[in-house]
DNA sequence: GTCTATAGCGCGATAGAC
DNA sequence: GTCTATCGCGCTATAGAC
């Protein structure tokens, strides 16, 4: 249908300009203008911005984590995978005209202007990353490729912050080279 | 004077604003209402609000640098030093009445709505902050107090990173007890 | 489904009285 | 310095023709 391609594209605007600028600095026109539709067409999609934002989660939020489980369920190495894991933010920094955040990194940021059940969503979006992490963590000290102290949980929650944060770092300062530059750092200490 | 009591009136609530919705969904208005001046007056002391920026950040940097510097020149152990940097960090965090991120923190995600003076100033700050994180762990390797795998200068970075990534995280997500379980782990990291 | 047209509002910013 | 008043713009959103 052409119906559901318009509908695609638009959601694929939204979110590289979400990721790029930020929710609150992109408007229907921005879409509009690359898309190649009037504003109006847009709302007959999604009538309101909130409607836009809540397909985009919906969207975004189990395509990456299938992404990840994908990753988990492969038979590399524990220390492959976390670099594979990794590589997934790399890619989205990378990919697309300008360097761009995750999208609920960015959302983030801007938590405090969204209605309550889109926090929801943003913060799941963190906690399913967290548990997938901790599980690939897990994984690696028993079979003896990992080895650092404290627990894996926390060090789940360390790893997620610092590839969330490093996106809007790197964004502003010196782009990929500073995010590998860290991630390596990431894969000496949890081998150590 | 009255007048530069206002013009600071103006800076704190504008600081507070961006920390807590960002750059993008604060205006001249939410000012106005909490500092009790009308909007002209604002535009007086800050005729545009890239103006307003500017003094923000030319008063945020050094402030925070200072304060960094402080922590530094203590007696105190490698240990001791690195929880009180990050505990200015969660001191942000869990200071006004709503969860705060670090003002470079929101801009970093905005920064692709910034000009480039701007943006100079928010990397500055990172830049500033890295280095002093740097000499901080050489200190503790030094001491013997700190020990891990890898460059104190890609650590610094991670770091730096994971606290920027972790006010937002939190912001969202489970608040100051996910901040506590995140810097707890990375003091048994370098101490490893 | 997509369009034109427009309502209604909030924004940053300026002019000029006091 | 602070005010009132206002301009011009861009935004979200809606109504109605095609």
């Amino acid at each position: 249908m052409k119906s559901s391609n318009t509908r695609t594209q638009i959601l694929d605007t939204a979110q590289e300009l979400i990721q790029t600028v930020g929710l609150n600095a992109m408007s229907y026109a921005d879409i509009s203008q690359v898309v190649g539709v009037r504003k109006a067409s847009i709302h007959y999609y999604f009538p309101s911005k909130d409607d836009l934002l809540v397909a985009l989660l919906e969207r975004y939020s189990p395509y990456f984590l299938r992404v990840v489980d994908t990753i988990l369920d492969s038979p590399e190495s524990a220390e492959v995978k976390l670099r594979r894991y990794c590589g997934l933010f790399e890619a989205t920094l990378s990919s697309g005209k300008q360097d761009k955040a995750c999208l609920c990194g960015m959302l983030g940021a801007e938590v405090k202007t969204l209605n309550s059940p889109l926090c929801e969503q943003v913060s799941q979006f963190y906690q399913e990353n967290e548990i997938r992490l901790t599980k690939l963590l897990n994984e690696g000290v028993a079979g003896g490729v990992f080895n650092f102290p404290g627990d894996t949980t926390a060090m789940a929650q360390l790893i997620f912050s610092l590839l969330e944060g490093e996106l809007l770092i790197a964004r502003a300062y010196k782009g990929v080279s500073h995010f590998r530059g860290v991630v390596e750092q990431l894969v000496q200490l949890v081998k150590a």
